[in-house]
Order: structure tokens, then sequence, then C-alpha cells
DNA sequence: CTAAAATCCTGGTGGC
DNA sequence: TGCCACCAGGATTTTA
């Protein structure tokens, strides 16, 4: 489930052993990730300078010198590793890039659902998405222009990509119960000033999070430990920490939500 | 148009 | 201990 708090933790700790470094090979053992033809992978990746390395939503762009993009996406279960190519690859590694210094980068995917593009313009793959929360350019007034006319639940909302890009499962469950506002309300629904509150919980738990280097679980990137501080997520059966009453678990669009019916409404 | 459901996947879990 | 059904979940695709 890596969000956007454990995307850019990733993104932070590639940057430098992997900037200025060529690619000079590409391995693949699960082509069903791959979503350019493996051919043009294998054969124009090789020889390639990684110059950035960003963040745009739950995806990680790696710009390469010749301008084009390689765009990676972990999914649910995807984390990256520079290791030395002599270290024997981890069995649930799906993709490798090797590099001019003796590593490699990479892709451990345990349940396959990583995706991986090359492509000349980043946009043909996050063309879609919505705003990046933590930016300048998301104020409070184009937030409340998202909202406007939305008719659709609040979880779903948030969940969508093309609403607020880098949201996910674990997220929105603790953004809806900081702000104090009922995950299944609708979005048309909600006052002014709960707008507000959800604004600034989407902007501080996110920060939280990262400063915490994300959430680590079962299958999530490691190191992070912000798992230890979440209020509701998981946490279903157990008592609110701010009212005591028991938090409840439901399902909402095929996704397990979790709020406290005493300090959400 | 929206919303719900199916799809892709595997390791862990709980029941028996 | 072994077997098996079941579950989680991001994003896309299909169905209603």
């Amino acid at each position: 489930m890596p969000e956007l708090p454990e995307v850019e933790t990733v993104v932070r700790a590639l940057r430098k052993p992997l900037i200025g470094r060529t690619v000079t090979g590409v391995y693949v053992t699960w082509s069903n990730s791959i979503k350019t033809p493996i051919k043009e992978l294998k054969n124009s990746l090789p020889g390639e300078r990684i110059v950035a390395i960003e963040r745009r939503g739950k995806y990680l762009n790696f710009k390469l010198a010749s301008g084009r993009v390689l765009i990676l996406h972990l999914k649910m279960s995807g984390d990256l590793l520079v290791e030395s190519s002599k270290h024997q690859r981890h069995p649930h590694v799906r993709t490798a890039f090797s590099l001019d210094n003796g590593t490699e980068l990479r892709f451990k995917d345990t349940r396959k659902f990583g995706r991986v593009y090359l492509v000349s313009d980043p946009a043909q793959v996050t063309g879609k998405l919505g705003p990046e929360p933590l930016s300048e350019q998301f104020t409070f007034e184009v937030f409340q222009g998202l909202c406007a006319r939305r008719k659709g639940r609040l979880k779903s909302l948030f969940l969508n990509q093309e609403f607020i890009a880098g949201l996910g499962n674990i997220y929105v469950d603790e953004v809806c119960f900081r702000a104090g506002v009922h995950p299944l309300k609708r979005v048309d629904r909600i006052s002014r000033a709960k707008l507000l509150e959800l604004y600034r919980a989407i902007r501080f738990i996110l920060n939280q999070a990262i400063k915490h280097h994300g959430s680590t679980f079962d299958y999530v990137y490691r190191g992070g430990n912000y798992q230890n501080r979440l209020k509701v997520y998981g946490r279903g059966g157990q008592s609110c920490s701010r009212c005591a009453k028991k938090i409840r678990r439901v399902i909402v669009g095929a996704r397990s939500t979790h709020y406290c019916p005493g300090c959400q409404k």
C-alpha cells in the first residue's frame, strides 16, 4: 500500500545512489508489469543516464539524459532496492536495471501489481492525475473548487487519483478522522468550515507521515514507523484515542474504511 | 453520467 | 500438521 508518503520516502532514498548513474542492462522475469514493448526497454535503456528522480502522485519518475522518462508504480507490494550485482536477487525481484558502477536498481514486487513504463512524455502516464496535495499550487480555494458539485462520498472521492494525486486507503481514513468528517458523507453536503479542516488535515497527515518515513506493513516499504501513529486505520474494534468509542470498520467501494462514530459526523 | 463489481496477484491467516 | 477457502488492495476495465 505505498501511498504518497511511502513513495516520497523511496524517491528521497534513491536520489543519492542513482542520480548520475548510467543503465547498462535490463532484466525482466514478469513481463506483464512492463507497459512498454520489452524489446524497446532492453534495446534503448542501456546507455541512458539518470539525471533526476521525482514523484508524481504515487508514481516514481526517473528522468533520463535523452529526455525520456522511466516511470515505475509500486502498487500494492512494490519496493525498490539498490544492491550490488554480486548480491543474489531476491526471488520477488521482477525487474532489475544494472548500472555502470556494479550496482542494480531492483524492483521487488511480491504480488506482481507493479508497473514499468518508458515514455517520451510523462503525461502519457500521469497526465490525468489531480494536483499534488503538498504543492504550493494546491490552495484551499483549489481544493474547494474541486469539491464543488461533487455528489459522491468523501472516501471514494479522496481515493480517486484524478481528484487529488497520492492519497490511498490508509491516509484517507486518517485525514477524515483528523478533520472529524464521516468518510461516507456526501461531498456537496460538507460545510466550508469542515472542508477547511479536511484541507488542513490532508497537508498535516501527509507531512507527518513523510517525517516518519511512511508506514511499514506486511509487504510495504521498510523503515517507516508512522503505522504506530495511525488513529483509525487498522484499528477497527479498538477504542478511539479521543472519545473512547469503538472504532468501526466498514467496506466502502470494496475498500476497508475505518472511522470513529463519536468523532466523525 | 455514476456506481458497483470484476480483474489482476500472492503470502498470510483462520477454520477444521 | 495439512489442506483450503478467503482476504487485502491501486488502478483499470467491465457491467449495470
